[in-house]
RNA sequence: CGGGGUGUAGCGUAGUCCGGUAUCGCGCCACAUUUGGGAUGUGGAGGUCGUCAGUUCGAAUCUGGCCACCCCGACCA
């Protein structure tokens, strides 16, 4: 057992934060509410894009790049927008520094060197990417525009934590154009789904595709549609968000086109996102007390090779061996790594790779050389098999996948475990305090009834999913008819 | 921004009440023995005790200001 992560019973966010932190994913920086995401960290994130960035091109979007800084004329433009961000912005108002006459060796900001007009940086880019997009469609020729970026943006939060809720993180944004509300509609379901089978297939993750209230919608949007995913400890994360913006900000920014009538008409927008807090997901998720757990697709080294040996010509004789299952493996587009460092002993070196997540550990011994045998362990349900070294191409392939189909079964028999139908309010709140996790019930359809129970619970509906059965009932809360269950639940 | 707490070696800490120049563990470096679940021994390096000022012969310790971080609330992907 492994000494460095606090027990996932004893406090589950000292040990969400102890995996972070001992399985090298990223650290506290010295900027507040910043942090740094460390190699094996931004390693499982490049995993991310990489499969993300695909299934965005495989739907006909390219990736652009727009400015880090949105002038705050343009920033304000979209209202409902800009007042969603307002309270979370950093603003840049100067644009030099100079020494200090009073304090040597300090620099101080040059109040000389005031902005004409101050930048905000971008808590999300609709204002700079429509601002451009106007001068980039004409006619309904130029629609639809399918653009993607990857970027980093700032949101001013008050608490942090690593990955879930950061000051800076990084994300994708995908902002389109079309020419007609249908059209834009169909994308921003399309995008959903795109979200909801990467993180399922992808990560291993199931969620709930749905629709959010008035009040938890992106502020901008005429529609926020989400992937909810539920935590080990029975907390829903909102995972990824795709939403249709109407002619919202085609109106703010004045963005016509000309039909194939001749007529001016208004552009449809949609924009969605994915972040870095999907680590966050993928952490809460699938790890356990001995540390990371991450799923094979996503896993930068696959399996991880460790010598046991005596003595140096011991330590060559297995690495011949090692290095040859290495490029077995790496034939099958498997990545391993051969740890044959001798700073650290196997028991160490065991402790090391679970804790880091890596899927499968390979075992080789001066024992094994003389049986032709190996011993494989599975990082996420810890046992061990010894297996013929001839077997092992097609064997390793199997098992990585069963691996990945495996962590997904255990996250969607948990998800069905703690998710819970209600019909009165006592039995909502008492479901919430004992097993949490998903609560499906009647809702009245009115904003000040969700934020009642928001206030009294802390809990908020997540949202209406899609293709919801209707079904006639009365809202837990006040009593008036529903025609449907809604999805509530504690969120992170 | 409110309420609470903490700052001592890379990390975790003792010492603070009662002032006398900093303890222990992990980690790090060297060497030796080890290597099938976080090895052992010996030797070694590493500190302006968050910061500034005050009291004192003398401050990690007492007093005051400041700074940083953490936890709980309001806000949030």
């Amino acid at each position: 057992m492994s000494e460095v992560i606090t027990p996932r019973e004893k406090d589950y966010s000292k040990w969400y934060n102890d995996i972070v932190v001992e399985a090298d994913l990223a650290d506290h920086s010295s900027v507040r509410g910043c942090m740094v995401i460390k190699p094996h960290g931004y390693a499982i994130w490049e995993k991310m894009q990489q499969a993300l960035d695909k299934m965005f091109k495989d739907t006909g979007h390219v990736n652009a790049y727009f400015p880090l800084f949105i002038p705050k004329s343009l920033f304000e433009a979209e209202e409902k927008n800009a007042e969603g961000f307002a309270k979370e912005c950093a603003v840049v108002t100067h644009y030099r520094l100079k020494n200090n006459p009073n304090e040597k060796g300090k620099l101080m900001v040059d109040p000389e060197a005031k902005l004409e007009e101050e930048l905000i940086v971008r808590p999300t880019s609709e204002a700079i990417i429509w601002n451009t997009y106007k001068t980039w469609i004409e006619s309904y020729r130029d629609l639809p525009i399918l653009v993607n970026q990857w970027a980093n943006v700032v949101r001013w939060e008050m608490r942090t934590r690593l990955f879930l809720r950061t000051a800076e993180f990084l994300w994708q944004e995908g902002h389109t154009a079309h020419a007609t509300k249908e059209e834009a509609i169909a994308e921003t379901k399309q995008m959903l789904d795109v979200y909801a089978d990467f993180v399922e297939n992808w990560m291993a993750v199931p969620v709930i595709k749905g629709v959010k209230t008035a009040n938890e919608r992106f502020a901008g949007a005429d529609d926020t549609y989400c992937i909810e995913a539920l935590m080990q400890d029975g907390k829903a994360l909102q995972a990824g968000t795709s939403h249709f913006l109407g002619q919202n900000f085609a109106k703010a920014f004045d963005v016509k086109f000309v039909t194939k009538e001749n007529k001016q008409e208004y552009v449809w927008a949609t924009s969605w996102g994915v972040s870095t807090r999907l680590m966050g997901a993928l952490i809460m998720s699938h790890s356990d007390n001995h540390g990371l757990v991450i799923p094979p697709k996503l896993a930068p080294t696959q399996v991880v090779i460790i010598p046991i040996y005596k003595g140096e010509e011991g330590l060559k004789k297995v690495s011949d061996v090692a290095n040859d299952i290495k490029k077995r493996l790496q034939q099958k587009n498997i990545s391993v790594k051969y740890d044959d460092r001798d700073s650290h002993r196997p028991g160490w070196k065991f402790a090391e790779y679970e804790l880091k997540g890596i899927p499968v550990r390979i075992t080789v011994g001066e024992r094994d050389l003389a049986n032709g045998t190996i011993e494989v362990a599975r990082r996420d349900d810890l046992t061990k098999t010894t297996i013929q070294l001839t077997e092992l191409d097609n064997y390793i392939e199997n098992l990585l996948t069963e691996i990945q189909s495996s962590l997904l079964q255990k996250a969607q028999a948990r998800m069905k475990d703690l998710t819970t139908r209600v019909d009165t309010y006592d039995e909502f709140k008492k479901v919430l305090d004992s097993k949490a996790g998903f609560v499906y019930a009647h809702w009245d359809g009115t904003p000040e009834t969700e934020e009642k129970i928001k206030e009294e619970t802390k809990a908020t509906i997540r949202c209406i999913p899609i293709n919801n059965p209707l079904e006639d009932g009365v809202c837990i809360y006040s009593g008036k008819p529903s025609q449907q269950r809604v999805l509530f639940a504690r969120a992170y």
